[in-house]
DNA sequence: AAAAATTTTTAGATTAGTCTAAATTTTTAA
DNA sequence: TTAAAAATTTAGACTAATCTAAAAATTTTT
């Protein structure tokens, strides 16, 4: 088994990895809250034990068992976070730390108890998939409300930025996960947008609309 | 906060010192699969944060703030227990290990919500009262079925001995929590019962009926 | 009450994860 | 294509929790 720490470490190479290829002792640093230093030391210990493939100074990825364990811990992180908000009444902005000690609880049989207790949920709070037992990870096309043009409409289905201030404010504008929405009007000079849900209209900015994904 | 470590010692303390006044180094060394000097050092660290009185070769006791420390572990502890067997469909002789993990998660927030979602149970699934959310816990007034004489009856209520051996023994023999027995006999010999449980009979060690707590 | 046995503590190491500061390598830019 | 900047690694130290072996205190036995 992993330490703690090992699966943080995994986790935050899995997320980095999404956006390039390799990934960077610095930027797994400013991921985790610790120093680069730190960073070094750790990745030789997975390199140690096959998890990542790492040459000084050119960064990593994950090996395959590597990325196995790292979707292991997503898929537990993500499960837990769909058992707080549907079965102890949690809203989604409240979810993620206590997802973060949850998820690594080692027994397999109890996620995936877990998950079965909840009728097999395909997507988090948050819409992000969660992974099956045996870490298939369904791929999400979504793309973010700034890039759909005028006129167009699709269905709220994930955030970019999971903070609990993002989270709220789309609480109170009711931009939640399922809501259908339709791209009114984009103002050319900062790129901010108005947009109706339901049968309201707001005006969101350039930067909320980049971290607001919608289904087509 | 405490670490997962300090509140297994203290977890281990309070079991501990509910049959004797003052614990000794030793004992905790063997609950908790350590050795003697690893428990020295903890015992200092525990006592310079007032979770414990300790000095030196005269054992310890717990002080309030200790003991609050410890029954919060054990209460969650215990709704975990009952989360897995009533929720889950773990059997009572599987959660033991899993609950070690899940009683170190720290949110108050989650533990008081899991005990409303279940319906604020009272006794874990081996019979053992769950402390409320303030640390008060109910005391049990159990007897094992070894010191109740022949010809009395009393209800299955609770476990001195939580190994899944024992538990799986148990089921087997359908001595189960909420059973009504009755002693029918004594075997002076060697102090073996034969006791009824619903319409049959059934033989058990003395070892097992000391075991086997029940109220009155 | 002294000797023997047991329990507990101290001393000194070890491991995992972290840090700062200095050195090295790679990348960027003049 | 060399100098400067940025990123990364090494060196050396620290903390928490553990260990073994030896020393000290306590308890038991005779």
């Amino acid at each position: 088994m992993n330490t703690f720490t090992e699966e943080n470490y995994l986790k935050a190479i899995y997320h980095l990895g999404i956006r390039e290829e390799n990934v960077g002792t610095n930027q797994i640093a400013a991921a985790l809250n610790t120093k680069a230093a730190s960073v070094t030391d750790m990745l030789k210990k997975l390199a140690d034990k096959e998890l990542i493939n790492y040459t000084r100074y050119q960064g990593v990825t994950l090996t395959s068992e590597g990325e196995k364990v790292a979707l292991s811990i997503i898929r537990k992180h993500r499960l837990w976070e769909y058992f707080l908000v549907e079965k102890l009444n949690f809203k989604w902005d409240e979810v993620h730390d206590v997802a973060e000690e949850l998820e690594h609880i080692s027994s397999q049989e109890l996620i995936d108890r877990l998950d079965d207790f909840m009728g097999n949920p395909k997507y988090d709070p948050h819409g992000d998939p969660i992974p099956d037992s045996k870490g298939q990870i369904r791929s999400h096309e979504l793309k973010p409300v700034s890039l759909v043009g005028v006129n167009r409409s699709g269905v709220i289905s994930g955030v970019r930025d999971h903070s609990p201030a993002f989270l709220q404010y789309l609480d109170k504008m009711c931009l939640t996960i399922g809501k259908k929405i339709k791209v009114e009007e984009i103002n050319t000079y900062d790129h901010s947008l108005i947009i109706s849900v339901e049968d309201k209209t707001v005006h969101i900015s350039r930067e909320v609309a980049n971290n607001l994904l919608i289904a087509l």
